[in-house]
DNA sequence: TAGATTGTTAATCGATTAACAATC
DNA sequence: TAGATTGTTAATCGATTAACAATC
């Protein structure tokens, strides 16, 4: 069964969701207020929601318990993952300590820096590498998704390591686009920078809209 | 004219490429070499540089000097933009001294946390506050964009005075989505532990797909 | 039962891709 | 000129939305 990716953002979004209810794990939550929720109509959700098979109850909504239980099924997210990133600067030294990824299933294992200098300063628990032991350091560690933090310039070496090592899943922080360095190894590119423009570029045009001759 | 929002961010992606090829501004690059660069079609490439009008030259591509200046005009990418921090945690405190916000037109002229104690500690050349001055110093300092990193049960309310300030833009990074408080206002919502889910996912689904009955 | 809400189908919408005449 | 590449149109593709019978 082939799942839309918009879908699997959404389902990853509302597993999130699950978690934070919490306590309440036998709560019913209906379509519309998933959708009020995450920001996505009620026939999205239901659609989404569809391709985990029969999940809800007519006239009464979703349990969160079986929910969550059903997406961490049928998107593999009740494993853990071992997880290392590269490039130790201030927002690689931020996800390294990041305290929601081991909860959420991601066991940080290595971290790796170009810089000698870096890694001999740091101060934390992950174990840290020089960037050159990329590929062997996660190949020993079995690592499976790797995170890249590196300047620009050092990003498609970085993936090239990852993949060489083993590694399936990358997601990209540097401003440049990553692609998957062979079939197989899956790729998310996220620029923080690249955002800030989107949405400043798109509060633009929708006051370009509103005074078109002024 | 209305700009699809892929296409939004596509053109973002390529100003950063202009910016990068730096120097040599004169230089023509097919819409076959910055797909390849951006991981998109040469069709797409051409579709989304269409909406600036005229840009390239048959049988030569496109000019990098011009497509830079075309997609500045076109996005309002060239005026500069005051922008603001709401809270100072790790990734917070990582954005407000993000080197490359000043280049790319976001000047950083506020931080806010909710913690008096941290506002002290932190030693920043941006002139911090309390969480509770947002929508006044918002207002005061005239600031356009607002970038939310606190955590997800303060989100929406840091939303919200941003936007009673006047903030025209937000991209908020905490793990919960955020939507605009009032029309007018855009929000994007960059949450990076679901980005890491969703690369997770999509590497689990395609290993299932090769081992359908194994 | 009556009211609420699902699961699903069909319709709509919009974005991507392919193709090619026009142009340099 | 011949080769390369744009700008644009039309075709395709896929995702979102609307609607409603089935169900609790």
């Amino acid at each position: 069964m082939v799942i839309p990716e918009p879908t699997i953002a959404r389902l990853c979004s509302m597993y999130r969701f699950c978690e934070d209810a919490g306590v309440d794990a036998g709560r019913q939550v209906s379509s519309a207020a998933l959708g009020r929720e995450l920001g996505a109509t009620e026939s999205s959700i239901r659609k989404d929601i569809s391709f985990l098979g029969e999940t809800g109850r007519s006239g009464a909504g979703y349990g969160l318990g079986l929910l969550k239980k059903k997406i961490a099924a049928a998107l593999g997210l009740s494993r853990r993952r071992r997880t290392c990133v590269v490039g130790l600067g201030s927002l690689g030294t931020a996800l390294l300590e990041y305290e929601r990824l081991g909860p959420a299933g991601f066991d940080m294992v290595a971290g790796f820096d170009a810089s000698i200098n870096r890694l001999e300063t740091l101060r934390t628990s992950v174990k840290l590498y020089p960037a050159y032991e990329v590929s062997d350091v996660v190949r020993r560690e079995r690592i499976e998704v790797g995170i890249i933090a590196v300047p620009a310039a050092a990003a498609r070496e970085a993936a090239d390591s990852l993949a060489a090592g083993g590694v399936q899943a990358i997601v990209n922080f540097a401003p440049v686009v990553v692609r998957p360095p062979r079939p197989g190894v899956v790729v998310r590119n996220v620029d923080m920078l690249n955002e800030l423009r989107v949405v400043a570029a798109q509060s633009f045009l929708s006051d370009s809209a509103h005074t078109p001759l002024a």
